[in-house]
RNA sequence: GCGCUCAUAGCUCAGCUGGAUAGAGCAUCGCUUUCCUAAAGCGAAGGUCGCAGGUUCGAAUCCUGCUGGGCGCGCCA
């Protein structure tokens, strides 16, 4: 049984072409739409014109002809054919009536998934020894937000945090480290994360790299690259060199100062998760260094399916419709990053089953995730071993820019630090609400600090959050705290206080119950009602085509409609019993919907504001 | 050089496999409230949908070319 009213119009649409012009005709898409205007309905069909198109009949006659054998008895109260042959649909109230109360249930209209695999999402992507920064943010509020989308609609998620912590880089940072005879028990994330940049600049490549680079005529900025850091490549790479390899083979002293450096970013990193309240723990971890074991039987496959090509001495894959080859070994026999997103696929389809794979990951990596993603196809590894098709999916988000329409700095010119942001956003968040909770009709009049507090925290990460998931994810955008803070305009604060007016409305009201009967009389409870009907197929949608800006866009839209509503229909104050019981009963309704949806963003509702 | 991506109101952005008059928020201007938290509401103004062609009943949306910005381009991740 479906509770969204498209659906239930399209299935009818698709049944009246199955019987007026054939079965073959029974999937066209009736394109069912909510209408724009309320002189058309409540719901709109344009799929009528371009089917005449299609079998060459006019449209119109076509549209008279569905309009005659279409059976929405007792659904809809008219079908009127306009314009070049749409179909306006207005539904009956006793049809709302009848949707309301089956939404109003735990499951509020959203259906479980029928495909029960698992899904792997690919998020966050913290670098041992390297600070969190502005670009672990989305990827990491993205990926738990669509996590917690997919648990919502019953898939297992593994939410996977592939975390750096294996190769040169972390070789280097231990080896530095350890030669300076620093205590690595007391060491400090900022002290960690100053050795990483120092090491950064030695720890890459050697003059092959310049070479290539300049052969397949490579961006200017990469050659200078590459160029600076062939000046530093001197001993100190020698050394990091064979610290990996001591490392690699088990040393004993160096595994121990590996595993502290690895406690120590994390504990910096688990501060950050638990402020923004993201459901990221040690339970996510799934690292380089768990595949390390596994990149030999990698290479082997493609070996095997003569995939594999040797190239200068490196062993690549090959692809048909492009120059640009994926390295899995590297000439000096050693394996990298490509390597081990692979053991990475493998892991997750085969061992896992997961049937989609989802890569949260800034828009730069584009072509690595083509080439990953096709490389694992030619394997075979686009399967689960039940036969599944499995579904590959590399979210490009945009950058996080400062006022400048530049990636977002420091104004020294350093990459901003996640916790510093957060920390401002907590302060915004905390100085708003101790502010509003001066004036004596507000709701948090007279609270205590720490109460305040934790409100401000709130929604100081709630604002973070919403203003990031509200965009489309592949576009760059401006980060503009006072904007996101604001409880104006299409924010989080905006949504959230909303819910919490909600919720003192319905304390005052006295009522514990709210199952009265649903009475839909006026324009705003039927736009409101509308608006709420659809939540089941927002969600749906957004595990369809993973935009969440989609429910926040919804989630605004449903606060405006409350807003209307509340405006034009007096709950507490109408004489009428049965009418106050039934805008309790959807103002319950819409405070529950919109609790579950900022859930879904991984955003709290405080109960006062 | 090759490739990817973006371009919509003053600003920030929506626009759902092509659909009716391109929408929202902010900012600006005007009007309204003895009323459950003014989270205001209503109205006005604001647009060559980067440019030029093409496809068709119909294009911001699809195709081609161009301009401009961002990003990427084998032994780093």
């Amino acid at each position: 049984m479906t509770k969204d009213p498209k659906q239930i119009i399209s299935d009818a649409v698709q049944a009246a072409f199955s019987s007026t012009l054939g079965a073959e005709y029974k999937d066209v898409n009736p394109v069912v739409r909510l209408s724009q205007n309320p002189k058309f309905g409540d719901y709109q069909i344009n799929g009528i014109m371009g089917l005449a198109k299609k079998t060459s009949q006019n449209p119109r006659e076509l549209a008279e002809k569905i309009v005659g054998v279409i059976d929405l008895e007792g659904f809809a109260e008219s079908l009127e054919v306009a314009g070049p042959g749409f179909i306006n649909v207005t539904l009956t109230p006793s049809a709302l009536i009848e949707l309301c109360v089956e939404m109003d249930s735990p499951s509020l209209g959203v259906l479980q998934s029928e495909d029960l695999h698992p899904i792997a999402i690919d998020l966050c992507g913290v670098n041992v020894a390297k600070q969190l920064h502005v670009g672990h943010l989305r990827s990491t509020i993205i990926g738990d937000s669509l996590s917690r989308v997919f648990e919502r609609v019953g898939r297992t998620v593994y939410r996977e945090n592939h975390l750096g912590d294996w190769g040169l880089p972390i070789a280097m940072v231990l080896d530095r480290l350890m030669r300076s005879g620093v205590n690595l028990d007391t060491l400090s994330i900022t002290d960690l994360n100053t050795a990483y940049q120092e090491a950064k600049l030695v720890a890459k490549d050697d003059c092959g790299g310049i070479k290539t680079a300049e052969r397949i005529s490579a961006g200017p900025h990469r050659i200078l690259e590459l160029q600076e850091q062939n000046a530093d490549a001197t001993a100190a790479q020698e050394s990091a060199k064979s610290a990996l390899v001591k490392l690699q083979q088990g040393d004993k002293d160096l595994l121990l100062g590996w595993e502290k450096l690895i406690n120590c970013t994390m504990k910096d990193v688990y501060a950050s998760l638990d402020l923004l309240h993201v459901k990221l723990g040690p339970e996510h971890n799934r690292g380089e260094s768990f595949y390390r074991d596994r990149l030999e039987s990698v290479v082997d496959s493609f070996v095997k399916s003569n995939l594999a090509e040797e190239d200068d001495g490196a062993l690549v894959v090959r692809f048909k419709d492009r120059k640009r080859p994926l390295l899995i070994r590297k000439s000096d026999g050693g394996f990298m990053y490509a390597t081990t997103d692979l053991a990475a696929v493998y892991f997750r389809t085969q061992e896992l089953g997961c049937d989609r794979l989802i890569y949260v990951v800034d828009a730069r990596q584009r072509d690595h995730f083509k080439d990953l993603f096709d490389a694992s196809t030619l394997v075979g590894w686009n399967k689960t071993p039940d036969g599944t098709s499995v579904k590959f999916e590399h979210i490009p988000f945009g950058s996080v820019l400062g006022e400048d329409k530049k990636p977002l700095k420091t104004r020294s010119g350093s990459n901003v630090t996640l916790s510093s942001l957060l920390d401002e956003a907590v302060a915004r968040g905390r100085d708003e609400v101790k502010r509003r909770s001066k004036d004596e009709s507000s709701q948090t009049h007279g609270m205590g600090e720490e109460e305040l507090s934790t409100i401000g925290r709130q929604i100081g990460i709630g604002a973070i959050k919403y203003a990031d998931l509200s965009n489309d994810l592949v576009t760059d955008y401006v980060f503009d705290m006072d904007r996101m803070v604001s409880f104006e305009g299409n924010t989080g604060p905006y949504i959230q206080y909303a819910c919490a007016r909600i919720t003192s409305l319905l304390e005052k009201s006295g009522e514990t119950d709210f199952s009265s009967n649903f009475i839909i009389n006026t324009p705003q409870e039927r736009q409101l009602v509308i608006t709420l009907l659809q939540y089941g197929a927002v969600v749906q949608n957004v595990a369809q085509n993973l935009e969440p800006h989609i429910l926040c866009m919804w989630l605004h839209e449903l606060t405006g409609a409350f807003s209307s509503f509340y405006q034009a229909c007096p709950v507490l104050k109408v004489d009428d019993g049965a009418i106050r019981g039934s805008r309790l009963r959807l103002s319950e309704l819409t405070r529950r919907v919109i609790v579950d949806g900022l859930d879904l963003l991984g955003i709290e509702v405080p109960q006062k504001m």
